[in-house]
Formats: structure tokens, sequence, C-alpha cells
DNA sequence: TCATAATTTTACCACCTGGTTAAACCATGC
DNA sequence: GCATGGTTTAACCAGGTGGTAAAATTATGA
């Protein structure tokens, strides 16, 4: 049993790169081995399968990840506080790891039960428990009257969604928008207050959750 | 050359479920023949390759879901109005083809330059030009007072995120919060109005845009 | 009715893909 | 040196993939 040799080191890299650019179906283990630098037959003698090697790749990226982010939200914090936070953690996360967020989705989608154990398992620091946490502070902030009525679960969607979206529609904004690598940082840099800002003016507007449509 | 026959309409029919579903590199030919009660030969004859057959989706999808957003978009309504209507669009658009926004972000990353043409053609009705037109009118909003001092571009990238977002975790959203299917077409639907609300509270609100972060 | 063209099927090919086998290589200890 | 065990490679295999050829079937029109 091989433990962090260097070829170990050098495959998981590889896998790494080509997994994240092209999920489990669109990967190939040639294109893996060469990456490495190494043959296919290696491959599968340090990594039984591509299933095995994959498992591997998403696993390290969920325990890479998530544990900033369920210290940021199992903190003693005030709400202004970890909604802040959290735009900075997403954006620094995700100016690190760019394929991130795709790789998941991608991964979900491919192969949703797989994937459901390791999400929905109920240990302590487990995502669902920490959300669930989340929504009770939010909860609590506006029957103080800090904030207008809302539904916590919307607002935990509304903040992932403007942190994270930007990211995932990278390709969409190079080519319809024209905007360039640099001009992507300094877009993606303004958000990490520009987001947090919003969402605040958002949750302390006065407009109640349930107004009808005006058009 | 067979235009709109029974067969053909079956064959598309069959191209857009198994396409959506899996992207170009994951769908299979013999899986889409299939579907369309044929074989893969025919498939052939009538689109000559797995490209074509492709391209004939994707678009069809584009112009299907385009003209009425560019409609929206290029009206005289009011930036409320505007608001308001997009939510409602995405939200039926989404709704009737759940799967459309993660097609469009798998295909336009497994091949993204022969899509570029398509989506920077700098025709009337362009998504670009529209986009331009609304970021025009966010600006002079802004500069007679009815919002805060705000960045077009972004507040742009943060309707659509709001809106978009939702759907492109569902799956995350089913398993990680058990959100069952009923659950979330009453999400989506709730959504639908308190997300244009929230946009317009955020929008309000008195945090300028470049306020350094706290934490 | 029957020839002609369009449609559909069967059988097949070349190529790619994940995975395996057996041999070769190489470090280590004696 | 050389035996041993871990590491690496070349060669290969079975199954699946997009695509094709040619025969079979069905519609069309004179």
């Amino acid at each position: 049993m091989p433990h962090d040799s260097a070829t170990e080191i050098r495959i998981l890299d590889a896998a790494r790169k080509v997994f994240y650019q092209k999920g489990f179906g669109g990967a190939r283990m040639d294109e893996i081995a060469q990456e490495a630098g190494i043959n296919k037959a290696l491959l599968h003698y340090y990594f039984r399968s591509k299933q095995q090697l994959f498992e591997h790749i998403f696993n390290e990226a969920y325990d890479r990840f998530l544990p900033e982010m369920i210290r940021v939200l199992g903190s003693e914090a005030s709400l202004e506080e970890k909604i802040r936070s959290i735009s900075l953690y997403y954006h620094n996360l995700l100016t690190e790891n760019p394929l991130l967020p795709i790789f998941v989705l991608k991964s979900l989608q491919e192969n949703p039960d797989a994937l459901a154990l390791r999400l929905g398992a109920d240990r302590p620091g487990n995502p669902a428990r920490m959300v669930g946490m989340l929504m009770r502070q939010i909860g609590e902030a506006v029957e103080e009257g800090k904030y207008k009525a809302m539904d916590p679960q919307n607002l935990i969607i509304n903040i992932i969604a403007l942190n994270v979206f930007p990211f995932i529609i990278r390709p969409v904004l190079s080519r319809m928008m024209g905007m360039k690598d640099e001009d992507f940082i300094t877009f993606a840099d303004m958000r990490k207050t520009a987001v947090p800002n919003f969402i605040l003016d958002a949750i302390k507007g006065d407009t109640p959750d349930a107004l009808p449509p005006q058009v």
C-alpha cells in the first residue's frame, strides 16, 4: 500500500486537474496518466479504478472547503459578521479554485446517490445541521426586529447564489460580455464587499416577502 | 431533405431529452435512437453526425428562450417593472425547462468556442446589446437618485444569479436539505416575488457599494 | 402495375476506453 | 553479487462508441 510517494502526489495533481475540467465521464485515464508523466497501468496500480481515483479527488475537495465554512457558520459572530465572512470566504475559495463549483455540480448530477451519504451524514459539523443553526440565528434576528420578516432558507440561498454564481457563469461572462481574465478578477474583487452590502440592505428593507407582483 | 416529418420530431424530442440530461459528451447516439423508437442508422440519416444533431438542440433552446427575454429588456418599462418581469420570466422558463441552465453551462464548458459566435454576434436583439441597454437604464435611474449608487453590471449579475441559481443547485437542495419535488416547487413559487422584493430593497438601501469589510 | 425514389433496417467497421497480464526494472539488505 | 519485493512498463483484451454500406421496405407517381 503506497503512501504519499512522489508518484502518488503527481497522480493526484493530474487527476484533480483533469477531473475538475472534464468531470468523471469526460475524464480519460490515459490523459491523467500522461499529465502525471506515467502510464495508465501504473495509475491502476495506485488507484484500482477510475471510480476510486475520482472519489479521492471528490473527498479531498469536500474536506478542504467545508471545515472553514462550518467554522464560520458555527461561530458566535453576529449575522452581519457572518454574511461578510461568508462572502470573503467564498471569494478566496473560488479565486483559488475557480473550477470547483462546476466540478461539484457536474459530479452531483452525474452520480447523485454516491455523494448523498456524504452530504447527508448526520455527524457533528454536518452541513445540513450548520445550515439549520444559521436558519435559527436568522429567525431570532428577525424576531428582535433587526431585519424585516423573511424566510431564512430563502436568505441562505440568496447568500450562496450571489457569491457563487459569477464563478459558475464565468465562461458566459467572458464570451457574452467580453470580460477578460483580469476584468473578472477585478469584478470578483469588487463583489466581495458589494455582495454583503447588497444583502444587508436587502434584509433591512421595508418590503414584506409576500408582496404580489405588479406586472 | 426531410422536413418536420413525424420521425424527425420524434428524434428531436429524444435528442433534447438525452442531451439535456447528459450533455454532449455523456449522450449516446444509441440511447437517443432507442428513446425515439428507431435505430441509430436512421438517426444519422436525418442528422449526419452527433455534432449536427446537438447543434440543432442547442440552437433551438437558444431561439426559444432568448426572444422573450430580449422583449422584456428592450421594452419601455421602468426598472422596477423590468426586475419583476425578469423574475417571473425566469420562473416560468425554468419551471418548464428545469434542466436548461445546467445544459447551457455544460455545453459552454465542453465546447466554448463553437457557441461563442452565436452569443457574441452583433445583430439586433443581440444579448450583449440588450444587456448594454439595461445597464444604461440602471445608470440613469441611479443618477435620478431613485436608487443608491451601484455598478450596473453588478446588479445584472445579481438579478440573474438570484433567479437562476436555485434551479442550478436543485440536486444539492434535494439531498442536503431534504427538499422534495413539491417542496422545491413551493419554494420556487415563493421566490418569484420574494426575489424582486429582495433586489429592490437592496438597491434602495443606504450602504454605498465601496464600503470596506468589517470582519 | 411497376419503376423510381425516399425511408428504414441489418450487419458491420475502426477506433477509443477502462482495465489486466506478464515481463522488466530497480532499490534494498545480505 | 544476488535474491527479494516493491515499482514501472509494454502489450494486450473485451466492450462500447460514432459512423457507414448495402440491402430491404415502403411510399409515390406515371
